[in-house]
DNA sequence: GTCGGGCTACTCGGATATTGGCTGTCCGAGTCTGACTGG
DNA sequence: CCAGTCAGACTCGGACAGCCAATATCCGAGTAGCCCGAC
């Protein structure tokens, strides 16, 4: 039941992404290491997160991975279901209709009460996280920063020189 | 990500528990067989509603399963806990520990931003879950029958002698 | 007729395969960079 | 000195294994009901 670790490094990788300078891109390998990921299935996740057009891929020599909207228009929500295929937690498979007592199909049309309550629930949570944008992550991430973080992400940078199109 | 089908089918098992007289109980293979599962994996669900006293079991030749707690005093998040372990969606790794530019392990105490977002979808998941009983369930199950459901159901339970201890 | 005992059938619970999806690894196609060469 | 060309290296993307948990199946331990026989 529980969501793929890849949800929580892309949206990670996001969140670091959508603090890089417009225009700027860094390599997958280079966000993998960052984050302390290995970086083979961490490719994965990203190659989910271009095909649904909320990061960017540069191929080549001095290619990699930007954003491809503005933060303020990506949602929480928009880059867990890209990873995980958009499904919902609770699949019903009405199984009211497959017993020795079901009444014919015609008469299913609205869906069953626990139905209800639970894709209530699924809304629930998506509402949370449709509601909070990588802006408002990326806002709240810098009104509380790690000590030292931010310097030493600083140097790592311009000591690999990860990144690129500046 | 997605929830176990045993989900599915214990919450609708207790509702058709609930929904008995008191002191009756059913065996599990006649539960599966009246909600159209294969009765084998059926009973690992029930067991776990089990250990979780949500449900009470009686061993023997007319044994059978029957709800250990007041309907009104169950909720469906307790039986989608106990049948998914009380695990949570979201798990948070840590990541933001582990690069090359992490800090101190004394400056993590609180949790990331992302992780906060991630659990307060959680929590109102669950709020919705927790704030429905089966006492709920019963109710508006019986303000929307489903035509003949009902009688073919007192028809079946007569033929087949499922229910117990009345 | 009644009581006691034993047998049988039926129940739950756990031990044991099997499968599907998440995780991990690797290699190839494509492209940008940079140097080299010729004018 | 400058422009064109080419080799090289680095990138992403997809193809191919490994592993864990969910699913499925089966069998044994235990108990309540029922039958039979003795009193």
């Amino acid at each position: 039941m529980q969501l793929s670790e890849t949800v929580e490094w892309g949206l990670h990788a996001c969140l670091a992404l959508a603090m890089m300078p417009e225009g700027a891109r860094i390599p997958a390998r280079a966000l993998a290491e960052y984050h302390g990921i290995k970086p083979g299935y961490f490719s994965k996740a990203m190659q989910k997160l271009v095909a649904a057009g909320i990061i960017q891929s540069v191929e080549g020599r001095s290619g990699g991975l930007a954003m491809a909207k503005q933060a303020e228009d990506v949602s929480l929500l928009q880059i867990v279901m890209a990873l995980e295929d958009h499904k919902t937690f609770f699949r019903c498979s009405e199984i009211r209709q497959k017993g020795p007592c079901a009444a014919a199909p015609e008469h299913y049309r609205a869906p069953c009460n626990i139905a209800r309550v639970m894709h209530k629930a699924d809304a629930e949570w998506r509402r949370v996280l449709a509601t909070t944008s990588l802006a408002d992550l990326r806002l709240s991430a810098a009104a509380e920063p790690i000590p030292g973080v931010n310097e030493a992400t600083q140097d790592w940078l311009a000591e690999t020189g990860a990144v690129r199109g500046l």
